[in-house]
DNA sequence: TACGTACTTTTGATTACTCAAAAGTATAGT
DNA sequence: ACTATACTTTTGAGTAATCAAAAGTACGTA
């Protein structure tokens, strides 16, 4: 049995992983778990050990086969779960992200298969993250950044990149919620802007606002 | 902030004083958490220091007004996580006690109310045990052992004080569930058993194993 | 009073994790 | 080829929890 912290740790990789890097960096791990770089490397070295990841020191770390899909165990827990937050007990997709991160290691997969038929065997989570189903498969749609869109083009509010609370309330005031229609009405480079129409809304955002959001067509 | 190992502690000992005793000897503790006595006198320090417990060295433990404040919290998150496995997720009754065991040590208090809500507000759980409240009031209805009541009364099953899923399953099985109403046919004192008569069935049990079974007036 | 038993407490060691700070390494720029 | 910078690793120490085994205490019985 693997503990709390080293599901932490294999998440993190996994999730940076899926950011681009193949290899992280012990520094970049560090920073996304809130830990000093010495502490990161002494557990890499006890991950290592176990067998969950490959470390060429000085260069990155990367998971291998097994802690691959310890990883996508623990997404898939932590995932379903913000789910069920939301829809069966009726939580703010702004607060369940850090509630699902301290059960996601606690609750059983009995739990987990029970809340997942519920659902219906749901693909998205409520920020738009592909829910990793229990054969350790990950759901795609081909999602593209809202800051490389066309003009004039309908569009489905398909993820949101940045989980900050006062982000996720911000865009969820103007309309910008997961599955929202919307359309880009204007780009203006000068200003470094993107003007959208969303159901209730004519919002415009700077480009790295819009980074953070990701769609797909409607 | 507690940690989980602290509020096993507390818990333990509101248990042990549940059921009799009012000081709670450094050996009962330890059994009941499965750790060595040495161990338990070492959290009983740290207890102690934290202004959770009383120790009167040698002659036992017992729970300050914060400690037990503390542990009622733990009870309650239990019971109304348990309830809520079995109403909701359809659980069985004999598998959700490991599972409350992890979760209620890491469960929120806005999700623990939107369960208490989504449950109507129960007074007692799957196992008949009382729901303390919110505010750490603890309700009750008279409760009396099987063993010790009248024949011929018709009773309604309250409470299971053997936990053990195997014989929850044996009275499961027999119709022995809570709020069952039964009659006690039959009491043999040499035989050391009593003849009771479920919807389903008619049993005979041991004054032991039905010492273990709590009744109300139907 | 003295003793045996059953318990509790103390001691010293271990494990898993953390940090701060010292030491080491890769590489870009001159 | 050298060095500064930016990073990683090592070292040494601390905390929370555990155990096994030695030492200590309470108390009934002779």
């Amino acid at each position: 049995m693997v503990s709390s912290t080293v599901e932490n740790y294999l998440k993190a990789l996994f999730l940076l992983d899926q950011q681009g890097e193949q290899e992280i960096s012990t520094g970049k791990l560090a920073k996304s778990l809130h830990i000093t770089p010495g502490s990161a490397t002494s557990m890499i070295k006890t991950l290592s050990d176990a067998g969950l990841v490959e470390h060429r020191p000085h260069y990155g770390v990367k998971l291998t086969k097994q802690g691959r899909t310890l990883a996508i165990r623990v997404v898939r827990r932590h995932r379903i779960v913000e789910l069920f937050l939301v829809e069966i007990l009726g939580m703010d997709w702004s607060e369940v992200h850090d509630e699902a991160e301290q059960l996601e290691h606690v609750v059983s997969d009995a739990v987990i298969e029970r809340m997942d038929v519920l659902l219906k065997q749901p693909l998205f989570d409520p920020h738009g993250d592909p829910i990793p189903r229990a054969d350790g498969t990950i759901p795609n749609l081909k999602h593209y950044s809202l800051s490389e869109s066309k003009v004039g083009q309908e569009l489905s509010v398909a993820r949101m990149v940045d989980q900050d609370a006062n982000f996720l309330q911000f865009a969820e005031k103007h309309g910008l919620i997961i599955g929202a229609k919307i359309t880009i009405i204007e780009r203006n480079k000068l200003a470094d802007s993107l003007t959208i129409q969303t159901m209730n809304d004519t919002i415009v955002l700077g480009l790295s606002a819009a980074g953070n959001i990701e769609v797909c067509n409607a």
